[in-house]
DNA sequence: TTGTAGGCGTTATCAG
DNA sequence: CTGATAACGCCTACAA
């Protein structure tokens, strides 16, 4: 009646609550969360009572100022649409779940100044943890920079975690890019394969020239591949197909796209120039994401379990290890139609 | 000398500064952010010197509660790791970042109870937005709850957006599912089908439910198409596939999947059971996400702006309209080679 | 133009 | 076990 209030009335609060059960605003406090035996349990229903009854949530910020720390890990990656990273999004955002902390998440484009920016402002939440996912180009002057920033952060007490970036004074979660594109090569040279075409992306691109480098370390005895440079996305992969059908293409037998996007596209390039993957040409990806078995033929990739990576890293974030930890996750090759058993020349 | 200080110096507050500067803490905060046209520009320039040198930011958890509001942006999805949804998750962030807003995101899982939860939580935050995401399961006792939450949530000053669940009293984002699959209807029978099966999800989940819907109501003059209920999954879809051959499927000319994953699972299927796809049996899905032009044959379906609807759902938050408002994207059938013209009869 | 002081919603300390 | 009260980091009248 009295109340007349019809403007946006804010969330209830503490004191709200506190008023509401007839106790302090510091009782009301340690019934809802602080160590809770130290409040008559009668006083401790009632509160929590009250707490219901207005339908309370405490306001996470002003928890986070008068404890000094927050309940948040800040996510950065490059693209959350590409299924590379949103796997690995799926896989943070699952175990920080479970350890009942949110997760923030950014997203970096392309650009590196971005992602310095973005690193930059996150440190104003003060997070828990930054998990920064994604094969940052190396090089620049940027990266200094970045680096600098994470590791202000790391001093003034905050943890960080880098996926597939090694060589970073941080923990890291990588995948065996290197490692997993060499057994590829091999298991394509048992296959019959002799002679190869590697659609990689610029050199800056870590992860990228890891899968080209370990592809060429585990020929032996065959000719060098032949290097197409293009970029890293399905456009990449199919553009880089249409140069190589433009080319000619009798002197490979299968190409190497160093992920399976590209791999994907330049399957479907293949194809509309008329060429047909696994039977006039061999194609192998990399990642082995989903849409790998629903392609024809069927994609033969090195499977990368990205959601793993991302539950790893908030693991290694949420671990109290005092020096950086590293943690490897395994590549393994699936062969599939795509490079069917050659025989032999 | 005298500083001693080895433990994890926490992060440099606007004291630091101000001290810094020689200034007190109010003259640092307007050469920061304020209206800072009242400070003189020496004073400012001080200040804004120290804060670089400090490598300050600001704690955004102490703004938020200093000023009453956050500059969060929640966002609840099904899942991160399905195309689906992380397209919207990739509007919903390029959109905030324009507006300087940073989101976080939560993962309901398949579980209207989690989302209930989460909506709780998040409310926690006090976002100045929530945008919740997916084809919720409607009739459930929980929906309820969760629209009180909600509707709670915005007289408290929050705004709310839907993502393709109507008939709620917030603004929508819509998806055209009924029209789309309405027009898709006809344009297969114009290809020249007319016998059909459709894959659809249980009837709970209400945008599987328009779909099938609306593709019958585009049927005119033909047979009731027959239904078969699985998963809204790709395995859903290669499920159903497979009764479906195991079935018997003369009398059915073309599928219609309710999304593409189940769409390209079927078609997986279809082949593993010796089945052609577009050429034994037509099939279409919805949904238009990447992969539906890289596989083989090339998938019919309708295409949603899933993109533009995260764009949008932020668009919609932002402007300050007072009653719910909607906005629905278009759906338009893009056929392709999985649905050839076939001979009428 | 500047500084002082009060307040935002919580937690934590410290007497009662 | 409970209740004042002082933080936490920042913003913003209000006063100087």
């Amino acid at each position: 009646m009295d109340d007349g209030s019809q403007v946006p009335s804010s969330a209830p609060t503490l004191h709200d609550v506190a008023r509401e059960a007839g106790v302090s605003i510091a009782t009301a406090s340690r019934a809802l969360n602080g160590s809770a035996r130290n409040v008559r349990s009668e006083n401790a229903s009632r509160v929590r009572a009250a707490a219901a009854k207005l339908n309370y949530e405490p306001h996470l910020s002003a928890q986070a100022i008068a404890k000094g720390s927050t309940r948040t890990v800040a996510l950065v990656v490059r693209d959350v649409a590409d299924p590379y990273f949103s796997s690995i999004a799926a896989g943070v955002t699952q175990a920080a779940q479970a350890a009942r902390l949110i997760v923030t998440m950014a997203v970096a484009d392309a650009s590196p100044e971005r992602e310095l920016e973005i690193v930059k402002t996150l440190r104003g939440q003060r997070p828990r943890v930054i998990i920064v996912a994604g094969s940052r180009v190396d090089g620049t002057g940027t990266r200094d920079a970045l680096i600098d920033e994470l590791e202000e952060y790391r001093t003034a007490g905050g943890r960080v975690v880098m996926i597939s970036q090694r060589d970073l004074p941080f923990s890291t979660v990588t995948i065996d890019n290197h490692g997993g594109a060499g057994r590829l090569a091999r298991a394509l040279l048992d296959a019959g394969y002799r002679r190869f075409a590697v659609f990689h992306a610029p050199e800056a691109i870590r992860t990228s020239r890891d899968r080209h480098d370990g592809f060429r370390a585990g020929l032996l005895g065959v000719p060098e591949p032949l290097a197409i440079e293009t970029g890293f996305t399905r456009a990449g992969g199919y553009e880089a197909a249409r140069r190589l059908v433009e080319r000619g293409f009798e002197d490979v037998e299968a190409v190497f796209a160093v992920n399976d996007v590209m791999a994907i596209g330049a399957m479907t390039a293949f194809r509309d120039a008329g060429v047909i993957p696994g039977e006039d040409i061999g194609v192998a990806g990399f990642d082995d994401i989903g849409s790998a078995v629903d392609v024809v033929p069927a994609l033969t990739s090195v499977a990368v379990p990205l959601r793993e990576a991302g539950l790893s890293a908030m693991r290694l974030a949420l671990s109290d290890v005092d020096g950086p930890a590293d943690v490897r996750m395994p590549a393994d090759v699936v062969l599939r139609e795509s490079t069917p058993p050659r025989p032999s020349a």
